[in-house]
DNA sequence: CTAGGGTTAG
């Protein structure tokens, strides 16, 4: 039935208990349609609205499906109730005062909903509670907890509702004592029986960090909704436990609970596999849920399976912006712009807009400057580039095609720097290695009164293992320690990595064994290879065997390091081994340095045979790294025939290789054919090298 | 109440 046309025929018997009947059985029915539309038409009539018509009308606008795709419709209503109530001078009745502030936050229109609740006659503790979740759900979230706390020095008392409106605002920003007040408040208070406020607390400590918090509160529920099991799954998976976050969902398959959309969203986002998932949500007919649908093409898409991403999306029936931006991310990553390219096409044929994530995402795979350029015009010329994060991956984008000039000046001309957009330039400088630089723009930094974090931390220790500044590096070494920063993986890794390449080891081993987490991978591949440097092979390849036990998986890094610590120490058996364990066992494709190492391995070991032998049977061309560590050996084994033979396959592949100079040199020397050596020198000072590039620049 | 694209680090 057309509520309207009801409304008119009701009103003509002049009975506003039906209009009310009508609005409510439709609210209930949960399909409610323009409530607004049937005001203005009760308005028109003789019938004089009172406190229950408004109420029924602020729910019925709150609860339309009109204010999501007409918001602007919705805020006139909002405004014109108001009036009316003012007008008709029941505006004081408390519960419609709340309604009207309960709206108002839905539409998002904050201040305003400030305003009235601030011109309240009377409050409610329901009325606190409009507030308190209107700004938490809006994201104003220190807003929200300052409230809460204004709320219970009036006296007043909060409910259940309260507390699960306000406990998201504590999770968002991990504020893990405030959080706890509150929860400690909901024990007291005895709310905290309640599913919803137990399954929001729970995830509120997952959120924290306080893991085994979340994990007490679930297994002491009484009763598991599905809302909790997805609450736990969800906990793991945001503290990285992909394989707890498994076990329980086993368990809530076992129990019989019926698995939603959310699960399925849940365990993508904890990194399941998007193959046996996809299987499940088939069989379990969530397949049919668009958003289930949105989550795998993103998570095969995070999972390097593109193909799968693009399947799933063509046979979608809803084309959305955020799952084409996920099969652009992963085509930029894997640096296939061309793909990246025809992925914008179909998008301008869809008629959607690059946002600013999608932008960022095509920005990250750009290495071409013509390419940079065009996607830095789009930017400009459809208001992107005014976004922070837009501007942090122009300059990022700028760093990588190394034309810093252009990246400071884009980071000139932000009119707000944010801390984000200075680790973006300071990291630009030391990728580009640029250190200096990088140490002048944190300079420029803490005088504009930004603190830095763990990220520009982990960056300018990358520049002091640039410029070899153990005395720096220690600095910050103690800032992370005064400022109690965690060193998590990436921070860890770049101390390390500092200490190691500044000549203290040890340092860098006290660094490794205070870790409070397990190492992880990168850390290791650190260790390994700056034991290799300080020629403590054993120490290196005990490394890699501790890795292993810890069930981590070496990658070709890794194997780097331990092939170095072969190398160095002589160790011809156990470097074969290794490439044989690296190549069948792990699946890695040997690259060129790892043939250089091999090479030098082997020849080192006046294994010159075998060392040919390794480079003929190489799948890639041999570039001067892999000639140069056999003319290393030639060197110590005064091989000066084969020495003279690479040297000219060297010239040819790299002119402007000084090392080559010097190898040579050294390689005469070694014969002592001095006059070959002044020859060499001679050449190599046309050549314009300073005979100075391999001093050491460590402290 | 639970969930969903991108971002600076080794």
């Amino acid at each position: 039935m057309n509520l309207a046309s009801s409304v008119g025929r009701s009103l003509k018997h002049n009975n506003l208990s039906f209009f009310h009947f009508l609005l409510k059985s439709q609210l209930e029915s949960g399909n409610p349609s323009s409530g607004l539309a049937s005001f203005r038409q009760l308005l028109r009539s003789e019938a004089k609205p009172n406190d229950l018509t408004f109420s029924l009308v602020i729910k019925s606008i709150a609860s339309s499906a009109s204010f999501s795709s007409n918001p602007l419709g919705a805020k006139t209503g909002a405004n014109q109730i108001q009036t009316h109530l003012v007008k008709l001078g029941i505006d004081r009745f408390v519960y419609l005062g709340t309604a009207l502030l309960d709206l108002c936050m839905k539409l998002g229109c904050i201040d305003h909903a400030r305003k009235l609740f601030d011109c309240m006659p009377d409050r409610d503790a329901v009325s606190w509670n409009a507030l308190i979740c209107g700004y938490s759900r809006n994201g104003f979230d220190f807003a929200a907890l300052e409230m809460f706390a204004e709320m219970l020095r009036e006296g007043f008392h909060p409910s259940s509702t309260t507390l699960v409106g306000l406990v998201p605002s504590c999770g968002r920003h991990e504020l893990l004592f405030q959080g706890r007040s509150v929860h400690g408040y909901g024990v007291k208070a005895g709310l905290d029986l309640e599913s919803q406020v137990q399954n929001t607390v729970t995830s509120m400590y997952a959120k924290s960090g306080d893991l085994a918090s979340a994990k007490l509160l679930f297994e002491e529920m009484e009763e598991r909704s599905v809302v909790s099991w997805n609450t736990m799954i969800g906990a793991y998976g945001h503290n990285g436990s992909f394989n707890e976050a498994m076990i329980v969902f086993t368990r809530m398959i076992k129990q019989s609970v019926e698995v939603n959309s959310v699960t399925i969203i849940t365990l993508l986002s904890a990194n399941a596999n998007p193959q046996v998932i996809h299987c499940h949500a088939f069989k379990t007919r969530l397949l049919k849920d668009q958003s289930v649908i949105t989550s795998l093409i993103c998570a095969y898409a995070k999972h390097g399976s593109t193909n799968s991403a693009e399947l799933l999306y063509k046979s979608s029936p809803q084309k959305n912006l955020v799952s084409l931006t996920a099969i652009i991310s992963s085509y930029a990553e894997a640096g296939n712009m061309h793909m990246v390219i025809e992925c914008f096409i179909r998008m301008q044929q869809l008629d959607m807009k690059l946002d600013s994530v999608a932008m960022i995402s095509i920005l990250n795979g750009i290495s071409d400057s013509n390419l940079g350029h065009a996607f830095h015009c789009y930017g400009l010329k459809n208001g992107l580039s005014i976004h922070t994060l837009v501007a942090n991956g122009l300059i990022t984008m700028y760093s990588k095609l190394d034309d810093l000039e252009a990246a400071f000046s884009l980071f000139a001309e932000l009119q707000e720097k944010h801390l984000t957009s200075w680790n973006s330039v300071i990291s630009g400088c030391v990728q580009a290695g640029r250190g200096n630089e990088a140490l002048q723009f944190f300079d420029q930094m803490k005088a504009s009164g930004q603190d830095p974090d763990s990220i520009t931390i982990a960056c300018l220790l990358t520049a002091c293992s640039q410029l070899g500044c153990l005395k720096l590096g220690k600095k910050f070494h103690n800032y992370i320690v005064k400022n109690t920063f965690e060193v998590e993986d990436f921070l860890g890794t770049a101390l390390i990595d500092m200490y190691t390449k500044c000549g203290s080891i040890v340092q860098a081993e006290r660094v490794f064994s205070t870790l409070r987490h397990q190492p992880c991978r990168a850390m290791w591949n650190t260790m390994i290879s700056g034991y290799s440097w300080y020629g403590f092979e054993h120490e290196a390849l005990h490394c890699y065997s501790k890795m292993l036990e810890q069930g981590l998986e070496p990658d070709r890094i890794t194997f780097l390091g331990v092939l170095a610590a072969c190398t160095h120490g002589g160790l011809v058996h156990e470097g074969k081994k290794y490439f044989r364990v690296m190549t069948e066992q792990f699946c890695i494709a040997p690259d060129l340095q790892h043939y250089a190492c091999m090479v030098g391995l082997l020849g080192r070991a006046g294994l010159f045979d075998e060392a040919l032998l390794c480079i003929e049977e190489m799948d890639i061309e041999p570039d001067s790294a892999v000639w140069g560590a056999l003319l290393t050996a030639c060197c110590l084994h005064h091989k000066v025939r084969v020495g003279e033979y690479l040297a000219k396959k060297m010239f040819l592949l790299d002119q402007g290789n000084g090392g080559l100079y010097v190898l040579m040199s050294n390689l005469y020397a070694a014969v002592e054919r001095w006059d070959d050596v002044a020859r060499v020198r001679e050449l190599m000072r046309e050549m314009g090298g300073d005979g100075c590039s391999g001093v050491s620049q460590i402290e």
